[in-house]
DNA sequence: AAAGTTCATGCAACCGGATTGCAAACTTAG
DNA sequence: CTAAGTTTGCAATCCGGTTGCATGAACTTT
Protein backbone atom coordinates (compact mmCIF):
# COMPACT_ATOMS: atom_id res chain seq x y z
CA UNK A 1 0.00 0.00 0.00
CA UNK A 2 1.42 3.31 -1.11
CA UNK A 3 -0.29 5.13 1.74
CA UNK A 4 1.31 2.87 4.35
CA UNK A 5 4.73 3.51 2.92
CA UNK A 6 4.23 7.25 3.00
CA UNK A 7 2.85 7.16 6.50
CA UNK A 8 5.79 5.21 7.72
CA UNK A 9 8.19 7.72 6.19
CA UNK A 10 6.24 10.66 7.57
CA UNK A 11 6.12 9.14 11.03
CA UNK A 12 9.90 9.05 11.06
CA UNK A 13 10.19 12.56 9.69
CA UNK A 14 11.52 11.46 6.34
CA UNK A 15 10.30 13.30 3.26
CA UNK A 16 8.65 10.77 0.98
CA UNK A 17 10.49 11.16 -2.28
CA UNK A 18 10.01 8.68 -5.10
CA UNK A 19 13.33 7.01 -4.43
CA UNK A 20 12.63 6.63 -0.75
CA UNK A 21 9.25 5.15 -1.37
CA UNK A 22 10.74 2.56 -3.66
CA UNK A 23 13.52 1.67 -1.27
CA UNK A 24 11.16 1.32 1.66
CA UNK A 25 8.92 -0.80 -0.53
CA UNK A 26 11.78 -3.19 -1.24
CA UNK A 27 12.81 -3.33 2.39
CA UNK A 28 9.25 -4.07 3.42
CA UNK A 29 8.89 -6.97 1.00
CA UNK A 30 12.19 -8.38 2.20
CA UNK A 31 12.29 -10.87 5.04
CA UNK A 32 16.05 -10.88 5.34
CA UNK A 33 18.53 -8.06 5.71
CA UNK A 34 19.97 -6.60 2.55
CA UNK A 35 23.21 -4.86 1.68
CA UNK A 36 23.80 -1.92 -0.60
CA UNK A 37 24.95 -4.03 -3.50
CA UNK A 38 21.95 -6.33 -3.46
CA UNK A 39 19.62 -3.41 -3.01
CA UNK A 40 21.09 -1.89 -6.14
CA UNK A 41 20.31 -5.05 -8.07
CA UNK A 42 16.66 -4.70 -7.16
CA UNK A 43 16.46 -1.67 -9.42
CA UNK A 44 17.02 -1.44 -13.12
CA UNK A 45 18.68 1.85 -12.95
CA UNK A 46 19.52 3.48 -9.66
CA UNK A 47 22.57 5.30 -8.45
CA UNK A 48 24.45 3.49 -5.74
CA UNK A 49 25.26 6.70 -3.93
CA UNK A 50 21.63 7.71 -3.81
CA UNK A 51 20.72 4.34 -2.36
CA UNK A 52 23.60 4.67 0.06
CA UNK A 53 22.35 8.02 1.25
CA UNK A 54 18.79 6.81 1.38
CA UNK A 55 19.83 3.99 3.66
CA UNK A 56 21.79 6.39 5.80
CA UNK A 57 18.81 8.67 6.15
CA UNK A 58 16.61 5.73 7.06
CA UNK A 59 19.11 4.60 9.63
CA UNK A 60 19.52 8.05 11.15
CA UNK A 61 15.79 8.27 11.56
CA UNK A 62 15.60 4.79 13.03
CA UNK A 63 13.47 3.32 10.33
CA UNK A 64 16.09 0.64 9.70
CA UNK A 65 19.06 -0.72 11.61
CA UNK A 66 22.44 -1.73 10.36
CA UNK A 67 23.74 -5.25 10.77
CA UNK A 68 27.40 -6.05 10.63
CA UNK A 69 27.41 -9.77 10.09
CA UNK A 70 31.04 -10.05 9.14
CA UNK A 71 30.43 -10.60 5.44
CA UNK A 72 32.20 -7.37 4.61
CA UNK A 73 29.18 -5.42 3.49
CA UNK A 74 26.83 -3.84 5.99
CA UNK A 75 23.27 -5.07 5.77
CA UNK A 76 20.09 -3.27 6.71
CA UNK A 77 16.67 -4.35 7.92
CA UNK A 78 13.53 -2.61 9.05
CA UNK A 79 13.30 -1.80 12.72
CA UNK A 80 10.49 -3.18 14.80
CA UNK A 81 7.55 -0.93 15.47
CA UNK A 82 8.71 0.51 18.77
CA UNK A 83 12.44 0.12 18.40
CA UNK A 84 14.75 2.85 19.63
CA UNK A 85 17.89 0.90 18.90
CA UNK A 86 18.79 0.92 22.57
CA UNK A 87 20.48 -2.09 24.17
CA UNK A 88 17.17 -3.44 25.42
CA UNK A 89 15.73 -3.33 21.92
CA UNK A 90 18.51 -5.31 20.32
CA UNK A 91 17.94 -8.75 18.93
CA UNK A 92 20.20 -11.51 17.67
CA UNK A 93 21.03 -11.85 13.99
CA UNK A 94 21.60 -15.05 12.11
CA UNK A 95 23.85 -15.40 9.10
CA UNK A 96 23.42 -18.50 6.97
CA UNK A 97 26.80 -19.68 5.76
CA UNK A 98 25.23 -21.40 2.78
CA UNK A 99 22.97 -18.75 1.24
CA UNK A 100 24.58 -15.77 2.93
CA UNK A 101 21.21 -14.43 3.99
CA UNK A 102 20.97 -12.61 7.28
CA UNK A 103 17.87 -12.95 9.42
CA UNK A 104 16.64 -10.74 12.22
CA UNK A 105 15.74 -13.01 15.09
CA UNK A 106 13.37 -10.42 16.45
CA UNK A 107 12.08 -12.80 19.12
CA UNK A 108 15.51 -13.40 20.55
CA UNK A 109 16.81 -10.48 22.57
CA UNK A 110 20.54 -10.18 23.02
CA UNK A 111 21.42 -11.90 26.30
CA UNK A 112 22.55 -9.81 29.21
CA UNK A 113 26.26 -9.88 29.90
CA UNK A 114 27.88 -9.31 33.27
CA UNK A 115 30.76 -7.12 32.33
CA UNK A 116 33.89 -6.91 34.45
CA UNK A 117 33.76 -4.25 37.07
CA UNK A 118 33.95 -0.71 35.74
CA UNK A 119 33.24 -1.60 32.15
CA UNK A 120 30.08 0.15 31.00
CA UNK A 121 27.74 -1.07 28.31
CA UNK A 122 26.46 0.88 25.34
CA UNK A 123 25.38 -1.70 22.80
CA UNK A 124 25.86 -5.26 21.69
CA UNK A 125 26.31 -6.94 18.35
CA UNK A 126 25.53 -10.62 18.33
CA UNK A 127 25.64 -12.61 15.13
CA UNK A 128 25.05 -16.34 15.07
CA UNK A 129 26.37 -18.24 12.09
CA UNK A 130 25.06 -21.53 10.86
CA UNK A 131 22.68 -22.98 8.30
CA UNK A 132 19.15 -21.65 7.92
CA UNK A 133 16.04 -23.76 7.55
CA UNK A 134 15.84 -23.17 3.80
CA UNK A 135 19.32 -24.43 3.18
CA UNK A 136 18.91 -27.45 5.43
CA UNK A 137 16.28 -28.94 3.10
CA UNK B 1 61.48 -16.09 26.24
CA UNK B 2 62.66 -16.99 22.79
CA UNK B 3 62.33 -20.70 23.49
CA UNK B 4 58.70 -20.33 24.54
CA UNK B 5 57.87 -18.48 21.37
CA UNK B 6 59.46 -21.15 19.24
CA UNK B 7 57.78 -23.92 21.13
CA UNK B 8 54.43 -22.32 20.69
CA UNK B 9 54.95 -22.01 16.95
CA UNK B 10 56.20 -25.56 16.68
CA UNK B 11 53.27 -26.90 18.67
CA UNK B 12 50.92 -25.38 16.09
CA UNK B 13 53.00 -26.67 13.19
CA UNK B 14 54.18 -23.23 12.15
CA UNK B 15 57.74 -22.90 10.98
CA UNK B 16 59.48 -20.41 13.25
CA UNK B 17 60.86 -17.82 10.88
CA UNK B 18 62.28 -14.56 12.16
CA UNK B 19 59.19 -12.60 11.16
CA UNK B 20 56.84 -15.03 12.83
CA UNK B 21 58.82 -15.00 16.02
CA UNK B 22 58.63 -11.24 16.15
CA UNK B 23 54.92 -11.13 15.43
CA UNK B 24 54.13 -13.73 18.03
CA UNK B 25 56.29 -11.80 20.45
CA UNK B 26 54.23 -8.68 19.89
CA UNK B 27 50.96 -10.56 20.19
CA UNK B 28 52.09 -12.13 23.43
CA UNK B 29 53.01 -8.82 25.00
CA UNK B 30 49.67 -7.38 23.97
CA UNK B 31 46.68 -7.54 26.29
CA UNK B 32 44.20 -6.27 23.75
CA UNK B 33 43.47 -7.38 20.22
CA UNK B 34 45.40 -5.71 17.43
CA UNK B 35 44.69 -5.02 13.78
CA UNK B 36 47.02 -5.20 10.83
CA UNK B 37 47.66 -1.49 10.73
CA UNK B 38 48.61 -1.20 14.39
CA UNK B 39 50.72 -4.30 14.14
CA UNK B 40 52.62 -2.69 11.31
CA UNK B 41 53.35 0.32 13.50
CA UNK B 42 55.01 -1.93 16.03
CA UNK B 43 57.82 -2.49 13.58
CA UNK B 44 60.21 -0.03 12.11
CA UNK B 45 60.27 -1.62 8.76
CA UNK B 46 57.99 -4.48 7.93
CA UNK B 47 55.93 -5.25 4.90
CA UNK B 48 52.22 -5.13 5.50
CA UNK B 49 51.55 -8.06 3.22
CA UNK B 50 54.00 -10.23 5.07
CA UNK B 51 52.32 -9.35 8.33
CA UNK B 52 48.97 -10.02 6.73
CA UNK B 53 50.07 -13.46 5.64
CA UNK B 54 51.69 -14.16 8.96
CA UNK B 55 48.45 -13.40 10.71
CA UNK B 56 46.58 -15.59 8.27
CA UNK B 57 48.95 -18.45 8.90
CA UNK B 58 48.57 -18.00 12.63
CA UNK B 59 44.82 -17.97 12.30
CA UNK B 60 44.71 -21.05 10.09
CA UNK B 61 46.74 -22.90 12.64
CA UNK B 62 44.58 -21.66 15.48
CA UNK B 63 47.27 -19.79 17.26
CA UNK B 64 45.20 -16.62 17.09
CA UNK B 65 41.56 -15.82 16.41
CA UNK B 66 40.06 -13.02 14.40
CA UNK B 67 37.74 -10.49 15.95
CA UNK B 68 35.37 -8.46 13.86
CA UNK B 69 34.42 -5.67 16.21
CA UNK B 70 32.83 -3.45 13.61
CA UNK B 71 35.64 -0.93 13.49
CA UNK B 72 36.35 -1.79 9.88
CA UNK B 73 39.65 -3.51 10.40
CA UNK B 74 39.82 -7.08 11.63
CA UNK B 75 41.67 -7.53 14.90
CA UNK B 76 43.53 -10.55 16.17
CA UNK B 77 44.33 -11.96 19.57
CA UNK B 78 46.04 -15.06 20.88
CA UNK B 79 43.86 -18.07 21.45
CA UNK B 80 43.60 -19.60 24.87
CA UNK B 81 45.70 -22.64 25.59
CA UNK B 82 43.17 -25.29 24.68
CA UNK B 83 41.04 -23.36 22.23
CA UNK B 84 39.78 -25.08 19.11
CA UNK B 85 37.71 -22.11 18.03
CA UNK B 86 34.56 -24.18 18.37
CA UNK B 87 31.32 -22.62 19.63
CA UNK B 88 31.94 -23.83 23.16
CA UNK B 89 35.35 -22.16 23.20
CA UNK B 90 34.11 -18.76 22.15
CA UNK B 91 34.18 -15.79 24.46
CA UNK B 92 32.71 -12.33 24.38
CA UNK B 93 34.71 -9.37 23.08
CA UNK B 94 34.53 -5.83 24.32
CA UNK B 95 35.20 -2.76 22.22
CA UNK B 96 35.86 0.48 24.04
CA UNK B 97 34.27 3.34 22.15
CA UNK B 98 36.71 5.80 23.66
CA UNK B 99 40.12 4.23 23.12
CA UNK B 100 39.05 1.78 20.42
CA UNK B 101 40.78 -1.06 22.17
CA UNK B 102 39.23 -4.50 21.93
CA UNK B 103 39.45 -6.86 24.88
CA UNK B 104 39.00 -10.61 24.97
CA UNK B 105 36.69 -11.35 27.85
CA UNK B 106 38.07 -14.84 28.15
CA UNK B 107 36.09 -15.51 31.30
CA UNK B 108 32.79 -14.75 29.66
CA UNK B 109 31.64 -17.50 27.31
CA UNK B 110 29.22 -16.58 24.59
CA UNK B 111 25.71 -17.27 25.92
CA UNK B 112 23.76 -20.15 24.47
CA UNK B 113 21.05 -19.18 22.05
CA UNK B 114 17.92 -21.17 21.35
CA UNK B 115 17.71 -20.91 17.61
CA UNK B 116 14.43 -21.29 15.75
CA UNK B 117 13.66 -24.81 14.75
CA UNK B 118 15.84 -26.19 11.99
CA UNK B 119 18.47 -23.48 12.18
CA UNK B 120 21.80 -25.03 13.02
CA UNK B 121 24.65 -23.32 14.82
CA UNK B 122 28.26 -23.09 13.72
CA UNK B 123 29.70 -20.12 15.54
CA UNK B 124 28.86 -16.88 17.26
CA UNK B 125 30.33 -13.42 17.18
CA UNK B 126 29.41 -11.31 20.16
CA UNK B 127 30.88 -7.86 20.62
CA UNK B 128 29.90 -5.61 23.48
CA UNK B 129 30.53 -1.92 23.06
CA UNK B 130 30.99 0.53 25.88
CA UNK B 131 33.70 2.23 27.87
CA UNK B 132 36.56 0.27 29.38
CA UNK B 133 37.90 0.67 32.90
CA UNK B 134 40.92 2.66 31.73
CA UNK B 135 38.82 5.25 29.97
CA UNK B 136 36.38 5.58 32.82
CA UNK B 137 39.04 7.06 35.08
C1' DA C 1 4.59 34.16 -10.68
C1' DA C 2 9.71 35.22 -9.95
C1' DA C 3 13.46 34.86 -7.02
C1' DG C 4 15.61 32.60 -3.35
C1' DT C 5 16.34 28.77 -0.14
C1' DT C 6 16.64 24.08 1.05
C1' DC C 7 17.06 19.43 0.20
C1' DA C 8 17.62 15.26 -2.98
C1' DT C 9 19.85 13.21 -6.79
C1' DG C 10 23.48 11.65 -10.08
C1' DC C 11 28.07 11.36 -11.54
C1' DA C 12 33.03 11.10 -10.85
C1' DA C 13 36.46 10.48 -7.95
C1' DC C 14 38.75 9.05 -3.78
C1' DC C 15 39.86 6.32 0.43
C1' DG C 16 41.30 2.49 3.14
C1' DG C 17 41.42 -2.32 4.31
C1' DA C 18 41.90 -6.73 2.19
C1' DT C 19 43.89 -9.57 -1.20
C1' DT C 20 46.57 -11.42 -5.27
C1' DG C 21 50.56 -12.08 -8.65
C1' DC C 22 55.03 -12.48 -9.21
C1' DA C 23 59.87 -12.60 -8.64
C1' DA C 24 63.65 -12.69 -5.34
C1' DA C 25 65.43 -14.63 -1.00
C1' DC C 26 65.62 -18.17 1.95
C1' DT C 27 65.17 -23.07 3.79
C1' DT C 28 65.39 -27.93 3.55
C1' DA C 29 66.12 -32.53 1.57
C1' DG C 30 68.69 -35.29 -1.33
C1' DC D 1 75.83 -28.21 -4.34
C1' DT D 2 71.48 -28.42 -6.36
C1' DA D 3 66.57 -28.84 -6.79
C1' DA D 4 62.13 -28.23 -4.67
C1' DG D 5 59.40 -25.95 -1.63
C1' DT D 6 58.38 -22.01 1.36
C1' DT D 7 58.52 -17.26 2.82
C1' DT D 8 59.15 -12.53 1.92
C1' DG D 9 58.72 -7.92 -0.37
C1' DC D 10 56.88 -4.97 -3.73
C1' DA D 11 53.39 -3.49 -7.02
C1' DA D 12 49.01 -3.68 -8.27
C1' DT D 13 44.17 -4.71 -7.84
C1' DC D 14 39.63 -5.25 -5.72
C1' DC D 15 35.73 -3.77 -3.30
C1' DG D 16 32.74 -1.48 -0.04
C1' DG D 17 32.18 2.92 1.77
C1' DT D 18 32.36 7.84 1.37
C1' DT D 19 32.89 12.72 -0.32
C1' DG D 20 32.65 16.81 -3.61
C1' DC D 21 30.24 19.11 -6.66
C1' DA D 22 26.85 20.51 -9.95
C1' DT D 23 22.13 19.87 -11.40
C1' DG D 24 17.35 19.47 -10.30
C1' DA D 25 13.12 19.27 -7.66
C1' DA D 26 10.25 21.12 -3.98
C1' DC D 27 9.05 24.53 -0.98
C1' DT D 28 9.20 29.86 0.83
C1' DT D 29 9.06 34.46 0.56
C1' DT D 30 7.84 38.49 -1.66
Amino acid sequence: MKKDIDNKLQSKNIKPTAMRQLVLQVLTEQNTAINLHDLELKFDRADKVTLYRTLRTFEENQLIHRIDDGTGAVKYALCQEKCNCHPEDLHVHFLCTKCNQTYCLNDIPVPTINLPNSFSLESVNMVVKGVCSNCKL
